[in-house]
DNA sequence: ATCCAAACGTTCATTTTTTATCATTTTCTT
DNA sequence: AAGAAAATGATAAAAAATGAACGTTTGGAT
């Protein structure tokens, strides 16, 4: 049992069980007594839990809590089962671009942390649940775009223009039917176009409710991916 | 059963009661009432209860909200003060450094949307909180820390070298007799000390458990500041 | 005012927990 | 494979929590 995955079961038993001493931790996890004090503070370091003398009990920290994790009433099932074909894309040891879809967060759910993969985001949302994972996560930073949970501006574009990835996984607005890929946010679609040029490979992830439509700023056309990963058959009409 | 649940359950038992002897507490938490007597002290230093020759209250204090009495989080009460003390000291319009601790990241609770603050910050919890509450706030971006919520290295040193605010608040894990003020990660204190360098005034948040500890990277003296903000009254020995 | 019983605080011994130090094992790096 | 770094466990010393004993204070009753 590698060390994390002992934290996540303390924090799990203590969700539980609400308070714990260190002893009954320790029978529970098969460790020594001064082995779960040292992860208890770390724990504590990192505002997860509350220590007292001899025992511990959860900090429910309204800090901790990611309200887009919980908040997921609309719970997409086909943008979960397009999230898990990317996933299955993605090879052990690689890094990978996400923009700040909803769709493409899903992808993080689907990630074993075991693949040791590296992810790069403007996503509020992905950082987060590659955070929860212990996923290795870099954010882009940036100015929070309001009513959203997307980073942009000149700092995210330096961040990303200073980076190179092997894959990139981004989501739109829309796509029309001669495969121009467009999206209404200006911000949004610059960093998109920074992120496919300093990708080897790209990957448009398109729920149906997307096609035929088409927005302001246009982001790329359809035939410089290596995929559109959508729930419908998808091509589009050539575009000569 | 340990002592944290044994507070929360006083509390408890006064949100159903109002009022209650120390007896009656020994008796339903089958202990000594020394040992109430002694908690009922600490929960009274804590402004959590008033005690009286024969029984205990709840505290409930008129002029302001206290939701801390609901809420059972004990040891967090100092932080939010020291951090409400802190958004007193923001005016309206201004642009604010906060880093990625516990600690600052409550500023957040006690600011008023209204008031057109703007934050920039790598921690992600200081993030989430703005978003949520719809507070401008720029995101440092940067490498997230594995069991942490702070955003570091080369990307989240540039982004905030770039940046000039009015004010910064930081915390740390320690600040010694003579006020050194030091912490345990290098790569959060280089970014302080950017931060730092980078804005016009400088507070130090610091609840009473950092007074007389050392760690092995040097943030600033505090000197330098312009007020360190302590639940116990604070002033070093001069450094000659 | 005086007295009394209950409540309180202090000191101390006991038990339990924590910290510190060191040896051992495991893991990572080169 | 060798060496360095990290994690774990064992042991002893330090610190904390608890409760008992005993003296002091409090609030009321006489």
């Amino acid at each position: 049992m590698i060390k994390n995955e002992r934290l996540d079961k303390i924090i799990e038993i203590l969700e539980k069980e609400n308070y714990s001493t260190v002893d009954h931790l320790a029978k529970l996890l098969f460790v020594a007594p001064v082995t779960i004090r040292r992860d208890l503070k770390k724990l504590e370091q990192n505002g997860l839990v509350n220590t007292c003398y001899g025992g511990v009990s959860l900090m429910h920290d309204p800090n901790k809590e990611t309200p887009w994790i919980t908040r997921k009433k609309f719970n997409n099932v086909i943008k979960k089962q397009l999230a898990k074909k990317a996933a299955g894309l993605i090879p052990s040891g690689s890094t990978v671009f996400l923009d700040a879809s909803s769709t493409v967060s899903y992808i993080l759910e689907c990630l074993e942390p075991e693949k040791n993969i590296t992810i790069i985001t403007n996503g509020m949302q992905a950082l987060s649940l590659a955070t929860q994972k212990h996923i290795k996560a870099y954010s882009t930073g940036g100015k929070v775009v309001d009513n959203s949970f997307a980073l942009t501006g000149a700092i995210a574009m330096r961040a990303v223009q200073s980076m190179y990835a092997n894959l990139m996984f981004f989501s739109s607005n829309g796509i029309s039917q001669d495969g121009h890929i467009t999206d209404q946010s200006e911000s949004e679609t610059e960093l998109r176009k920074v992120m496919l040029a300093n990708s080897d490979k790209r990957y448009f992830l398109c729920d149906s409710s997307k096609l035929g439509k088409s927005f302001l700023f246009h982001v790329c056309h359809a035939s410089e991916l290596d995929d559109v990963i959508c729930d419908q058959p998808f091509s589009f009409s050539s575009p000569i």
